[in-house]
DNA sequence: GGAAATATATTTTTT
DNA sequence: ATATATTTCC
């Protein structure tokens, strides 16, 4: 017990040992979020208050759910693979596979990731000759996967117009054709527990009764369904709610976009009857300097529950400064102060290049890659979405359910066997006819497309048939070798990747087996293990208690099948190598180096157009503009450009208004000062050694750019009485017609009339 | 069946 | 500018 909470600090301590009430947990930067998390856990169980099956811990995403679980069994000796501990999804998917009757759905259910649901739903449209003009399936999803969030089924929906009442309808079509196929959403996970739970009233006590401590990890991204999921099993309103400690931080909540409601801290407070706010606000990780920083921009946003970082580790060095006059030039200032950084003794990999969105890598990258310096891309393809594994994975979708039409149809006809749209075609219409999957409705196509795709169904069969009896890791091989996918990714020229991710995925599924503790022989069809299973008796109902562990719920197959949708894997390029670290800023919460770039200050880009006209928007971004801040240990560098290529145009961006807002004292301008703006006089700088980048090449860029010229021109700094300062991003027409667009940073882009604006040059 | 041409969008992302 | 999706052509 003294091991256990000998190095907290107080607030860490009194948070850790709070007794059995719900609680908030307000976790700043740096402050010791999962520490307090685990050793909560740890300390509950070693002081006798509940068993490991007692609690339950969600998080948001795997690599969180796996740190805590490896935090913990280094100091517990708990078995903690039995512990439920995982993803939201994850959790609900074995609740599911659990219980997979009373939430009305197959033993053999599977799951769709994103890319899944949006071809599934393009698929539907066809199906039904919707035109997908109208209804765009970005809607759709977006329309779907909303109501899904808000707990809505299509009857519930409330559609007040044609439009909505059509979208009602495709949604209601939607979920008939889910049901068909048996597969569900990531959405759908979610909603299917919680309505389990609200119709079953001795399931829902039953885990009400289990889990008498709820941890939630990142509680400010948790959506609205995710909430009343909570609420629901905490047993909120029963005479023995569960305590549930969720941490959080209001100020790092950056998903709002997709649906994360920070609304829910506050609701938590008064649904919860939380008694115990704490505030850890201890920061173990950064400068003064920094700390101050991200303090002073974070206090500009009005909705917060308050909250100011300290740090016991001295004010540090200033915050580094930089104004580049392009991108390309910003890009080798970069290159030139990781060199500097490396020389002085820092590993490539505490070196990290933060951009607010993806395209600003491009530039990025190419300066790296022609100085040869070794650099790492979050956020590329991640290994269960290339192509060839999702074929792979296709394949074994079909074994396991052959309703699976979308898995058909990925399939059927890869590699080639001579089934093309008409064959297809005469296919669907068959299984629209008898109300059957594409596979069940082979039989009823005649001729010799009916032939060759009943030859495709022999192959599923007998394969599986083949497969019976063998461990998954085999299974996987023989049904690459089936398929003739192996051989079709050897004949390729370029194939050679794609058959070793193909055999990858082979000692993916080994490692998998393994980690989950399914016996190494255990077939891959083989169901849920009896011993594993419990039948407890709840008055006359009985209720099959769900292990938390993978075997006690599913096969082998089914767990590997889940596990490939609900874990992507990495999304980091080449793992291994001492590499500097590029990635966005969204990607990089959660992470820390002892050196961080924040680049593309501008306006426009940080806070982004599309989210600087609502107050709310602006307010996301600023916390985002937090969490990059607060990435960094010791050297923080801020960069902005005066002129950039985007959509293949240059554009003349103002700086970021959160560079003013920051404190000039941590400030150390490495650039002259200049006016907001464009042009400050052309200056020979000792970082640009490259003659074609900055001063020079706006300058030819103007000249080409240049045109009739009654002293406007694009990058010229201009004055409006309304709109304040602005810069001239592009002009058109000429004489009296001259209009021009000028970037007024807070009001935004306006197209003004030259001859009527009231503008000066400044 | 696959290459070439054409259209289209382009903030952030995990499950 | 560029990547990706869809359509068109051989």
């Amino acid at each position: 017990m003294q091991n256990l909470l000998h190095n907290l600090n107080q607030e860490q301590l009194q948070a850790v040992t709070l007794p059995a009430q719900s609680a908030l947990i307000l976790a700043g930067a740096g402050s010791g979020k999962t520490r307090v998390l685990t050793t909560r856990i740890a300390w509950l169980i070693q002081t006798g208050q509940i068993s490991s099956g007692g609690v339950l811990a969600v998080t948001f995403t795997n690599k969180a759910a796996k740190e805590m679980l490896v935090r913990l069994s280094a100091m517990l000796p708990v078995n903690t693979r039995g512990m439920w501990i995982g993803t939201f999804h994850g959790l609900c998917n074995r609740l599911l596979r659990a219980h997979h009757r009373d939430a009305g759905l197959p033993q053999t259910f599977q799951i769709m990731d994103s890319a899944d649901q949006m071809a599934f739903i393009k698929r539907l449209l066809k199906a039904n000759q919707i035109d997908d003009e109208k209804f765009p399936p970005k809607t759709l999803m977006y329309f779907i996967n909303s109501a899904k969030e808000q707990g809505l089924r299509p009857r519930e929906v409330d559609a007040y117009d044609e439009f909505n009442r059509k979208l009602v309808q495709i949604y209601e079509m939607y979920e008939q054709q889910c049901q068909r196929e048996g597969v569900v959403d990531f959405a759908e996970l979610l909603l299917r527990t919680y309505e389990m739970l609200v119709h079953n009233q001795p399931l829902r006590e039953h885990y009400q009764a289990r889990f008498r401590h709820i941890l939630v990890d990142e509680f400010q991204d948790t959506n609205d369904l995710q909430y009343r999921w909570l609420k629901l099993l905490a047993g909120v309103g029963t005479r023995t709610p569960a305590a549930v400690f969720a941490v959080g931080d209001d100020d790092q909540s950056i998903y709002a976009f997709r649906g994360a409601n920070v609304g829910n801290m506050t609701a938590f407070e008064q649904e919860f009857a939380v008694e115990n706010l704490i505030k850890l606000e201890q920061n173990y990780r950064s400068h003064g300097h920094i700390l101050d920083s991200a303090n002073i921009l974070i206090a500009n946003n009005s909705k917060r529950l308050g909250k100011n970082l300290r740090t016991d580790a001295g004010q540090g060095e200033q915050v580094r400064v930089m104004e580049a006059s392009s991108d390309i030039q910003e890009a080798n200032w970069i290159l030139d102060e990781v060199r500097s950084l490396v020389r002085e003794g820092s590993p490539y990999n505490e070196i990290a290049v933060l951009y607010r969105s993806n395209a600003q890598s491009r530039v990025i990258e190419h300066a790296l890659f022609s100085a040869n310096m070794p650099y790492r891309v979050y956020g590329g393809l991640r290994f269960f979405e290339r192509a060839e594994i999702k074929h792979a994975i296709a394949y074994l979708q079909l074994m396991d359910n052959p309703h699976n039409d979308a898995a058909f149809l990925r399939v059927v006809n890869f590699p080639a066997r001579g089934i093309g749209a008409r064959s297809l075609e005469q296919l669907q219409d068959a299984a629209r006819q008898h109300q059957l999957s594409l596979y069940a409705a082979v039989p009823y196509v005649a001729g010799k497309a009916g032939a060759t795709m009943g030859q495709f169904v022999r192959l599923i069969e007998s394969t599986r048939f083949e497969t019976q009896s063998m461990p998954l890791p085999e299974m996987v091989d023989m049904v690459l070798d089936r398929s003739q996918l192996k051989q079709h990714y050897q004949t390729e020229k370029e194939g050679a990747d794609r058959v070793e991710n193909l055999e990858q995925l082979v000692n993916a599924a080994v490692l998998f087996v393994t980690e989950e503790g399914f016996g190494k022989d255990a077939p891959a069809f083989a169901g849920p293990r009896a011993e594993n299973i419990t039948v407890i008796s709840s008055g006359d109902v009985q209720i099959v208690d769900a292990e938390a562990a993978l075997p006690a719920v599913m096969s082998p197959l089914a767990a590997f099948l889940s596990h490939a949708s609900l874990e992507a894997g990495d999304n980091q390029a080449q793992a291994g190598q001492d590499a500097l670290q590029l990635m966005t800023v969204h990607s990089a919460k959660g992470l820390e180096f002892n050196n961080v770039f924040i680049t593309g200050l501008e306006e426009g880009l940080f806070p982004h157009e599309n989210s600087a006209q609502e107050e709310a928007g602006l307010e996301e971004e600023r916390r985002l503009m937090y969490v990059a801040i607060t990435r960094a240990r010791r050297r923080l560098y801020l960069s902005f450009s005066q002129t950039r290529m985007l959509h293949g145009q240059t554009r003349y961006n103002l700086r970021s208004r959160f560079l003013d807002e920051l404190p000039e004292e941590s400030l150390k301008w490495l650039s002259p000062q200049t006016k907001p703006g464009w042009f400050s006089p052309p200056r020979k700088a000792a970082w640009d050694d490259n003659p074609a980048s900055g001063v020079n090449q706006i300058a030819s860029q103007m000249r080409k750019q240049g045109g009739q010229d009654n002293g406007w021109r694009p990058g010229q700094n201009v004055s409006h009485p309304k709109f304040g300062e602005g810069v001239i991003v592009q002009l058109e027409g000429s004489g009296s017609q001259a209009r021009a667009h000028i970037n007024f940073g807070k009001f935004g882009m306006k197209l003004l009339d030259l001859s009527v604006a009231k503008l000066e040059k400044i």
